[in-house]
DNA sequence: TTGTGAAAGTTATAACTTTCACATAGTCAA
DNA sequence: TTGACTATGTGAAAGTTATAACTTTCACAA
């Protein structure tokens, strides 16, 4: 598989995660056979960059045809890397995180929540669904001896700097950070997210003033 | 207040909200000037796309000494149409509907979660915080009685459509999708935005993958 | 086996975005 | 009052991205 790693854009990986929903959606109501005409009317986006993102990967479509859904599937997900289940650990097991670990679209992208982690006595020993609680004291530990590489924070936000400098960049390479803290896409080698749950409805509040389309 | 709103592209936006981020947190932290080097130090980007972005909509900066946090604060609220409380309403009072209601960034972008809609009897007559809980049944009356303009979709996926579909768009003029029904942007006039949690980690799945900078 | 139609893959270009570098102007200290 | 300093605002250039239009190839039917 060479990919032309170098040239793709974080803009294209982002659509491309938009056409693994859409494909998702479209195999679950059974469709085998999808057209970038079809997947445009579902996400919203032209035809031709549909089939100019996948052509960046290889030409997986059939010709006249459409794109096969079980194909296009394996190759988004390998594309992305989610073919293999990958362990996360949850950081604040509040109403937020409690959310974000039931949330269906991490299986969909099987990430598993091996271990969740909160400061308050009355959650630690407790869990969410399969996922155990257990003590903010033993995060680093468990870090290092399960080799963890991906962590979900939702902690309170004045709670958030003080975990994300004492984490072992050694092991853990991202972070996903629902807190209203900011943290720079990379650092020391992590890959940072910050997501902001209103950062939407503030840009749809910008739409709707301005009457954009 | 004339600003050029027809040049302006969405990345654009969504940069004011990074801004806006930044500029509260330090704000919080007791600082009253902040340069574009401050803020591109925070949240990762070039200070020479930071003062374009804010130019655009005029000169708020001090030449030589920076931006007036409180200025800015107002300003880019100004811009995005946050300086008025917006009444919005919550359909799905489960997990991740009641964590969306209790999430700060709400609050801070003055939005005012002032009803709640879910079909589970036992939730119906309960409230999330200040916000109660009514039966599903009541949505397009209620909708129609409050001129309700924003709405939060936070139900299972199989319902998500049946939902959109029925309400009014000559009401509603903003929908906040939170689950993984894939909705175009506009949907008879109405500015849809779907938000996937876990995409963001798949984009980090990939960089991780690639070793992306 | 061959012809037709349909949609993928590709290319060239226009449109847009970011970046650099510098002139500008405000602040503060002497 | 003056001069040095600093970070904004801006214009031009470079870089990037999306789009339309075009070519290719596959599947199916006659």
């Amino acid at each position: 598989m060479d990919f032309h790693y170098d040239k793709i854009s974080e803009a294209v990986i982002r659509r491309l995660t938009d056409y693994l929903r859409c494909v998702r959606i479209a195999s679950s109501s059974g469709e085998t056979l999808l057209t970038s005409k079809d997947i445009s009317e579902t996400c919203g986006l032209k035809p031709s960059i549909i089939r100019k993102d996948l052509a960046l990967f290889g030409a997986y479509g059939i010709k006249g045809q459409g794109y096969n859904t079980n194909e296009l599937t394996y190759h988004l997900n390998n594309i992305l890397g989610l073919n293999n289940i990958k362990d996360v650990i949850l950081i604040g097991a509040g109403h937020l995180g409690t959310a974000i670990a039931r949330y269906p679209g991490f299986i969909n992208a099987n990430f598993n929540f091996i271990a969740a982690f909160d400061n308050d006595p009355e959650k630690i020993g407790g869990n969410i669904g399969h996922t155990n609680i257990y003590s903010i004291k033993e995060l680093n530990k468990y870090i290092k001896e399960n080799q963890i590489e991906i962590i979900v924070l939702a902690v309170p936000s004045s709670a958030a700097s003080g975990i994300v400098e004492n984490l072992d960049s050694n092991i853990v390479k991202g972070i996903l950070n629902f807190t209203s803290m900011v943290f720079p896409g990379r650092m020391n080698d992590m890959y940072v997210h910050n997501i902001d749950l209103a950062k939407e409805l503030e840009v749809i509040s910008y739409c709707m003033k301005n009457c954009l389309t």
